[in-house]
DNA sequence: ATTGCCGTTGACTATTTTTGTCAAATTTAT
DNA sequence: ATAAATTTGACAAAAATAGTCAACGGCAAT
């Protein structure tokens, strides 16, 4: 199962292309040490640095995304006894809507 | 189905308990305006404004919990096409990680 | 029409959180 | 050892959030 940080996903692939934290910055115009920080999750990342990090390491763009958006929604809930109970509701609320769309 | 927002639910337990905003914003020492916009999710509520409330109006605390952290949730998967997935992952994860808890 | 009560709105300030920049320190590889 | 790569922390800038306050509008009763 996927139970990787996608800072380690990130750090991964990296690594799968042989560039330096360096280059990479560059490439997606941040800082060194920001990308660094995220690659280690102590900087949030945001939805802009992984489509552009997708796309440099030429990576399914919707994975990292999904991997992105759900940490985003751990984090949300983190330390919540309800934390479970909650995104069940989230999710029987987005169908709702889904299925209602534009009223 | 719950359809409602934490908002209108909370709207709906102060005049369930025939209370003005002036009388709950005072019992739970926020500005009038303040709860105002909460009601009308205008201004985004906190844990423990929800907790006063719950207590407030003598109404199930988690229920109201659940339905705030939802919102929560929604909020960071709003507009996003993957938002779904990304709830499913989230579910995965979270279930893992409470299985391995402690390590 | 005035008073009183309730809720809404917007402008403003303060506080907190997030973000960016940089250089020094540490680690790793050659 | 030295050079490259990464990590760390301090600091400033910017953005998001929270709090304060007064004016405004609606409505009912008189």
């Amino acid at each position: 199962m996927s139970t990787e940080t996608i800072g380690e996903k990130l750090r991964q692939l990296r690594e799968q292309n042989n560039l330096p934290l360096r280059k990479v910055a560059a490439l997606i115009d941040i800082d060194v040490a920001i990308l660094s920080k995220m690659e280690r999750g102590e900087r949030k990342l945001t939805k802009e640095i992984v489509l552009r990090l997708a796309d440099t390491y030429k990576y399914n763009v919707d994975e990292l995304l999904v991997l992105f958006l759900s940490e985003r929604i751990m984090y949300e809930i983190q330390d919540e006894a309800l934390g479970e109970k909650a995104l069940k509701v989230a999710e029987r609320r987005v169908k709702y809507l889904k299925e209602n769309k534009g009223k």
